[in-house]
DNA sequence: GTCTATACTCTGATAGAC
DNA sequence: GTCTATCAGAGTATAGAC
């Protein structure tokens, strides 16, 4: 269906401001990231992301929920066969965003209030992704996992985020080759 | 030796704040706990905490010094024959201190900046638990670990690590047992 | 609907008096 | 060693122009 131009004007606003954000989250840190910062990027002033995100931390949310979204983490994870060869591209992926890295280990810290507009996305993401992988490796009939199923997955997740605070702070962390490993030997490959 | 009283009462008022600073955070979250909030519980005004502490990151930054001291993780996961034991003594001490799991995570990714007062911390705090935890696996005989020490000692961290997130978001989620089966699947007892 | 201008409050931080 | 006063900067709310 057609849209107006004013209101096509708002969406590739909406687009231009979440990109900007992550721009200068990967340029200055998430703490040096102000709106001020992001509003001159975009060639607004700051009231305008608040027009569009009612808050600060809105606007980071919904960059969150954006990657899910386009570069897709359901279909990689849960329509694949093999769940060790999806984590493994979606953290191969993360590698090379550091921004969105850092934002997304910052806003799993704020978001623990539960007043916080992210809490909600961490609390159903985190669950999509643990069954997710959990009914991945139950059909997985290839390998012989040496824990419950969902006991896997939130070890899965709890050594993807970790592995990346790692990363941030020394780049040199081959994340996707730790995980392969783990996951070979934590589920190896029946005879 | 014997101090000065000046000097002394010095060394109580650092103190006091620190703890306080944990208490508001415990309290409030870290996102809530301004420097206002905390000189108030100890009775002072903003600008006395940092006559102590340089400024608001350092004050923390010396929270998480201080903790290392004086329930040495160092001794726990070092001097012990079982590092299996030590890693999940600190854990499940971990669990009881909300406040500090919290002020932790929160400064592990603020320490990304290099020129956050607390990378150098998360540095070799890292370097060190990895060096503990790995000497540990090498040295005892009665379990065969299923990857490298030192990768081992890694992917015990990250799962630490990630398991607090999804701790401080989901209460009911048992870190110490995931652990304590995580580690016997990884590196099972010799028969 | 899109956005600017303005102002308000709170933050961490600094300078200097006591 | 601690306070008061003051600062610049942050995020945010509102009014209203277009």
């Amino acid at each position: 269906m057609a849209q107006r131009g004013s209101y096509a004007k708002g969406v590739a606003r909406r687009e231009e401001i979440l990109e900007s954000a992550l721009e200068v989250i990967g340029r200055d840190g998430y703490q040096n990231a102000s709106l001020k910062q992001i509003a001159h990027m975009v060639g607004v002033t700051p009231a305008a992301l608040l027009h569009y995100f009612g808050s600060k931390e809105e606007l980071f949310t919904e960059v969150l929920r954006k990657r899910d979204e386009h570069d897709g983490m359901d279909p990689r994870l849960a329509d694949l066969a093999d769940p060790r060869e999806g984590l493994i591209d979606v953290i191969r992926h993360n590698a090379e965003v550091p921004g969105l890295v850092e934002l997304f280990s910052r806003l799993a810290v704020d978001a623990v209030d539960p007043e916080h507009p992210a809490h909600s996305y961490f609390l159903e993401r985190s669950e999509r992704l643990r069954s997710a992988v959990a009914a991945g490796l139950h059909r997985d009939s290839t390998r012989e996992p040496a824990l419950d199923p969902d006991t896997m997955a939130r070890v899965l997740q709890a050594v993807a985020d970790g592995l990346q605070l790692q990363w941030m702070i020394d780049p040199t962390v081959d994340m996707a080759d730790i995980v392969e490993r783990l996951i070979d030997a934590l589920a190896p490959r029946r005879d």
